[in-house]
DNA sequence: TTTATTACCGACCGGACGGTAACAAAATGA
DNA sequence: TCATTTTGTTACCGTCCGGTCGGTAATAAA
């Protein structure tokens, strides 16, 4: 399971096979067709264990007392911390590879996702420690900004992990601009 | 080679076939062989394509006179047109399905690209107009922002496209924390 | 009229891949 | 100890796909 996650995100869902993932586990195809039903069930597998993980991961630091930015800040580095782990980020999976059922699966997740993310930027705007026009646009940029770092090839850039979360919070609630002149 | 684009971008390149680009040109496969030597020379056209339309939109619009601040913002503005045209967007395929050759050719767009952002990003801290701790990890949370863009299912929500780039832009300078209280 | 060139097609090859059928060896438990 | 379940295996199928081969209309150049 965690072999097929790491290939999975390492080569591609479309160019891992079964076979790959078997001989990784060093048993055959046909073995791992009494564990799955289908590739698809083992790439949905996947997914819910990276959601599953993300939620026990923000449990622990969660504190609903906390302001809509605490809390967003919360989300952003539970989010990027799940993402870094190879093994638990099938939650970015192309949804283009499923069928029609696996898909609504997929997407219930990160509905599921998406829509705590943004009750916590619309708690900010609340209770005044956010500002923004359409908070749909900011989450997409969130979720975006992170999970493109699966794309990153992560060795040539030496960053450590926690120096990404700390800036990209920096730059989701600071932003890059100075007060300064608007030339 | 517009439609391949598009077919590339809706279903992915794995899962798009020659025949079915060829079907789409109302020609035959052997057909396209006589127009390319495979199919990654056919998604290199592309992105190719989308690389010279891009330094175009943003040669019309830069001013090396401008503050970094601004230059960002132009940058950005014409990143997520580009994007936002299923034609052209093809800078951000997956290398993982090239060759090495391909991956070479791919890198270098994905590079000169960088390299412009990076750039401007810079004239803005020695300007003053922007102040940032690691213009990589800005470069790239700019970019994933806007190349995963390529996986919302744009008909669903309905946002106008300058909408986007204008609310990126904000995001970006400003992020969407006020100054108010950080409990 | 002969010779090239351009642009295309039908038919096919070899290999990979998801999935299956039939069978064997461990592990389990009475 | 022996039957049953669990977990594997070998061998194979159908399909799809990138790519190739041999050939052909149509048009232009010599």
């Amino acid at each position: 399971m965690t072999i097929a996650s790491a290939m999975f995100r390492e080569r591609g869902y479309d160019r891992t096979s079964l076979d790959d993932i078997a001989t990784g586990l060093s048993i055959t195809k046909p073995s791992l067709y009494y564990h799955f039903a289908s590739k698809e069930e083992i790439l949905l597998e996947c997914i819910s264990r990276g959601y599953i993980l993300f939620q026990q991961k923000i449990a622990d630091r969660d504190d609903v007392r906390l302001s809509g930015r605490e809390r967003v800040r919360i989300f952003v580095e539970a989010y990027v911390d799940l993402l870094q782990d190879t093994v638990l980020s099938m939650i970015v999976a192309d949804e283009r590879v499923m069928s029609e059922a696996g898909k609504a699966k997929s997407r219930n997740y990160k509905r599921m996702l998406n829509r705590d993310l943004l009750e916590r930027i619309e708690v900010g705007r609340k209770d005044g420690s956010l500002a923004f026009d359409d908070a749909r646009i900011v989450a997409f940029g969130i979720f975006g900004m992170i999970n493109w770092m699966t794309h990153w090839q992560s060795a040539a850039l030496q960053i450590a992990p926690e120096t990404v979360s700390e800036q990209f919070v920096s730059l989701i609630l600071d932003g890059i601009g100075t007060s300064a002149r608007r030339t």
